[in-house]
RNA sequence: GGGCGCGUAGCUCAGUUGGUUCAGAGCGUCCGGUUUACACCCGGAAGGUCACAGGUUCGAGUCCUGUCGCGCCCACCA
């Protein structure tokens, strides 16, 4: 044997190294020649998390889910890819290295495109790998060598790819539409990065006086005597900006002025009343102020009435000079303060209401989104949206929980064009170029940077400012992180991928994308399974996050408990459809289920290893004759958990999977059979018995230790490299084979024991409710003994000895005082303690006990007397209510006749 | 406004096709423990009319309807 173990584990002191080791032997690099070779591969792609990002209780989550799944396959005999990467994440990067110029006193601007590009540039170099190292201490099973960015040249060059496809099948296009403009971050938005919040706003009421009303008005008159018409909005200041006034086609009390004209306050301009079926005449007034430069849906109905629109704000959301000149240069919550103190000074304010709504809001920076009238670039998605649709339809995709495939297809049935450009820095930039020569408007969507005009024939190119979206090269890493648009080994041996793990709220920004451009440019989706995790929350169901600091650190979780610890933990605390919820105050009790595991994975092993000796053992099939009843029962049990384990974790179950391995180790292996065999381990045991209890004991704790690996693979690779099989030495068990037997299943076995286990169980019960000291030992008399129980008795008479300290076993009772049950199969058991308890105590849980009988006797006679029941419940299930009718009127009456006997 | 989900022990949750692994686990609480590893342990216990009300069924945490409470996602009623 090696060097003694440490009765505490000690995570620390062999994880790193462990970890060192499995990469320096390439247990995690995937070989595509062994696919070629036949081996079937298994590919999860990380979702690459920013590469500014520091490793949070997501992450831990999320990749732990990964490597579980990784880690299973590995040991199935899959080639494993389990590529890792981050993501360049364009305006958050940017935005990080602005703060850091800002604090430094300057800005972009002030130091210029290339100097910032260079400057974010080093920063990524410096920092970027920091979210990588992390994933390693938590035990990720990443092929490192093949780990990407998805702005490093590889990838770039498989953007501009699929930006000039898009660009000349027609499916990526420019235009000048609303958008989602960030004036913070100065930039457009697509749909998905402006989040809806909720908020306490207001609607205000204002009048717009008739410039030419027709004279039999019915509207309502101000006090000079001009009618007026009134419109609600919840942004006043973009009444600067009104072109028009609209009004339901069909609302009778404004037929009469469709066409007419009000005179726009504030503005001196003079704008039509038109007619649009968009108007809900319920709502308000039934008028609306028609905004086409700030407005998307009043963009749409200037459109339809050919009307033009007027932007009154500039890029910062500033009142431009197509304001009047009392608004100008005034930020537009502060114009939006004067305009409405304008419109009560000139009594056209008609009222202010508290007005609840959501508000469009920057997912970077949370600053109120301004819808914005601009030239982007955008991809038409209808045609990429139908394959995505029909691949989750026809179940190519699967999404695991269930119910998000239903949010995935609404989305995509109700999809809309996808804004990319950025006017950032910091991304890839939109391979276009414009000539610039007079009257030459060549407009270039190219892969290679162009040299002069092709078309005019020496015009200067200028490339076009803007970068795409951070998305437009994440929905590409399915793929482009295996070399396409290259036909590579890699790509030919492992795309499809197999897996996608991750966080729900990235379902349209990513993973509905991915799904497009895999169909798109790879022929095929790009992964068979989705599966979206829970999320991380506090115990105030609270998301965590840095700004409430409710965050959990997992590198600290791992200095503490350990890498395994954790992963145990977010595994068994992963439910189907589940968020997670832990304590950040207290990382003690939240982790105490993965330390408190690991510590009895740790002295199961401990035990073992120290009892067993370094003598290689047998397999317990060459000793199968001389096995005995618990070494036929653990390896029964051993083979159903290895079923029940694998079961769960093809279907996602991580919580059923942690726990059937959990249960099998602590209850059935550590509980029982360790204590069962402790007698057998002694090296003065009979030779033969103690040769079938190592064999057993170490093929028991093998399998465990395989089945728990991918979930804890630390603690297990230590163990298990030290259990004494011949040859074993040097090996890993990152790629021993999964556990599937197929030849221990042992009914009688299994029935005998459990039976043993019950009689042991009832009598320390009964030991213990009748406060029977543990230094003395009871006789107990058993009657009516069950075969099962019979057959395990004869042979495992010392376990009740030693387990539940009983002296002696006699069979048919003497009489007197003690304490009495009836055990499964009828077994009667008596306890004799007439000088150690109270009479009337058992008397009263007698009675009770067959109250209880009493109540089960008559509710299933009551239900085989239902003509309902017998006619139409399945024979065997009648059946099985007869018996335990039989089996209630025994107890019954056999209790009965001891109650009476105490008198 | 539309869609989805959840309400089971003090807490966090399992319970996969309605019927012996159906009332469970872990943590917490209480009682008792120097037993060939483990007090991060061992043995035992208490605690739930499975949100509420109806319904379907021979039979319902499990299916249906409604009510109450909570949460999430989507949406261009200003």
């Amino acid at each position: 044997m090696a060097e003694p173990l440490s009765p505490q584990y000690e995570p620390g002191a062999i994880e790193g190294p462990l970890f060192r080791e499995w990469e320096e032997r390439g247990y995690f690099r995937a070989d595509p020649a062994r696919v070629a070779a036949g081996r079937k591969p298994y590919v999860i792609v990380i979702p690459p998390p920013n590469v500014t990002a520091v490793l949070h209780m997501g992450h831990g989550l999320n990749n732990t889910l990964q490597d579980v799944l990784t880690r299973w396959q590995r040991m199935r005999g899959r080639e494993a890819l389990y590529l890792p990467g981050t993501d360049h994440a364009g305006i958050a990067t940017q935005n990080v290295v602005e703060r850091m110029l800002a604090a430094e006193g300057t800005s972009r601007h002030e130091i210029g495109r290339d100097a910032f590009v260079e400057r974010v540039w080093s920063f990524v170099d410096e920092t970027g790998s920091t979210i990588l190292e992390q994933l390693k201490a938590i035990g990720c099973s990443c092929d490192w060598s093949r780990t990407r960015f998805t702005l490093e040249p590889a990838l770039s060059h498989a953007v501009r790819v699929v930006f000039v496809r898009l660009y000349e099948k027609g499916l990526v296009y420019r235009g000048n539409y609303i958008i989602n403009w960030c004036p913070r971050c100065m930039t457009a938005l697509s749909d998905e990065e402006a989040e809806g919040r909720e908020t306490n706003g207001h609607l205000w009421h204002l009048r717009y006086p008739m410039a030419d009303a027709p004279g039999d008005t019915t509207l309502p008159k101000l006090p000079d005597g001009r009618p007026y018409i009134t419109v609600a909005t919840t942004r006043p200041e973009t009444m600067l900006g009104d072109t028009a006034v609209a009004v339901h086609p069909s609302d009778e009390r404004y037929a009469s002025l469709i066409g007419a004209s009000v005179d726009l306050p504030l503005t001196g301009r003079r704008i039509p009343i038109i007619a649009d079926e968009y108007v809900d005449p319920e709502f308000g007034s039934g008028a609306v102020k028609v905004t086409p430069a700030h407005d998307p849906n009043d963009f749409e109905m200037a459109g339809r009435a050919g009307i033009d629109g007027l932007d009154v704000m500039a890029p910062d959301a500033t009142m431009n000079e197509n304001s009047p000149a009392a608004f100008r240069g005034l930020d537009r919550f502060e114009a939006r303060k004067q305009v409405v103190a304008a419109f009560e000074e000139q009594g056209l304010l008609e009222r202010i209401e508290d007005y609840v709504h959501t508000v469009p809001h920057c997912y970077r920076c949370g600053t109120v989104v301004e819808p914005r009238q601009s030239e982007q670039w955008f991809v038409k998605m209808k045609p990429l949206a139908e394959p995505a649709l029909a691949a989750s339809r026809d179940g190519r995709v699967r999404f695991t929980p269930e119910r998000h495939r239903k949010v995935y297809e609404n989305w995509l049935e109700n999809i809309r064009d996808w804004c990319i450009s950025r006017q950032l820095w910091w991304g890839h930039r939109i391979p276009v170029w414009y000539c610039q020569a007079d009257g030459c408007n060549e407009v270039i969507a190219s892969t290679e940077d162009p040299g002069p005009c092709p078309k005019c024939g020496g015009g200067d190119l200028v490339q076009d400012p803007d970068v795409l979206d951070t998305w437009f090269s994440s929905w590409l890493w399915p793929f482009s992180t295996l070399g396409w648009p290259d036909e590579t080994d890699d790509l030919r041996a492992f795309y499809p991928t197999n897996t996608l793990v991750t966080a729900p709220e990235i379902l349209f920004f990513w993973v509905a994308r991915m799904i497009m451009a895999g169909i798109e440019f790879m022929g095929e989706v790009p992964f068979s399974d989705v599966y979206l995790t829970g999320t991380v929350r506090d115990l105030q169901h609270r998301k965590m996050s840095k700004s409430l600091g409710n965050g959990i650190d997992p590198l600290e979780v791992v200095e503490l408990f350990g890498a395994d610890a954790l992963r145990y933990t977010v595994t068994s605390g992963q439910g189907l459809g589940t968020d997670l919820y832990m304590d950040p105050s207290n990382l003690e009790e939240t982790f105490a289920p993965g330390r408190n595991f690991a510590n009895k994975i740790w002295n199961v092993g401990r035990f073992a290893l120290l009892n067993m000796g370094d003598e290689a053992v047998a397999s317990p099939a060459e000793l199968r004759d001389t096995l005995e009843l618990a070494d036929r029962w653990i390896l029964s049990r051993l083979e159903a958990a290895a079923e029940n384990v694998t079961k769960q974790l093809e279907a996602f179950r991580f919580h059923e999977a942690a726990d059937a391995a959990y249960h099998f180790f602590w209850g059935d292996l550590a509980d029982w059979y360790v204590e069962l065999i402790k007698p057998r381990l002694r090296e003065d045991a009979d030779p033969a018995s103690r040769a079938a209890a190592r064999a057993t004991l170490a093929t028991a704790l093998d399998g465990a230790l395989r089945l728990l690996h991918p979930i804890m693979p630390f603690i297990t690779e230590a163990l298990w490299r030290r259990l004494p099989f011949e040859g074993r030495s040097g090996e890993s068990l990152i790629i021993a084979e999964w556990p599937a037997y197929g030849e221990w299943r042992n009914e009688d076995a299994e029935a005998q024991l459990s039976a043993l286990i019950e009689l042991i169980g009832t009598v320390r019960t009964l030991r213990s409710e009748y406060n029977v000291p543990v230094a003395s030992a009871v006789e107990i008399h058993l009657t009516n003994v069950a075969g099962g129980l019979a057959r395990a008795l004869a042979v495992e008479a010392r376990a009740l000895e030693r387990l539940a300290r009983v002296s002696a076993v006699r069979g048919q009772t003497n009489g007197g005082a003690g304490a009495h049950a009836v055990l499964r199969g009828g077994t009667e058991l008596f306890v004799p303690l007439a000088d150690l308890i109270d009479l009337d105590r058992e008397r009263d849980r007698l009675g009770k006990e067959l109250d209880r009988l009493e109540s089960q006797l008559q509710a299933t006679y009551t239900r085989l007397a239902s003509e309902s029941f017998t006619g139409r419940a399945p024979a065997e299930v009648v059946q099985r209510e007869r018996e335990k009718a039989e089996n209630f009127k025994d107890q019954r009456d056999r209790l009965s006749a001891k109650l009476a006997a105490l008198g």
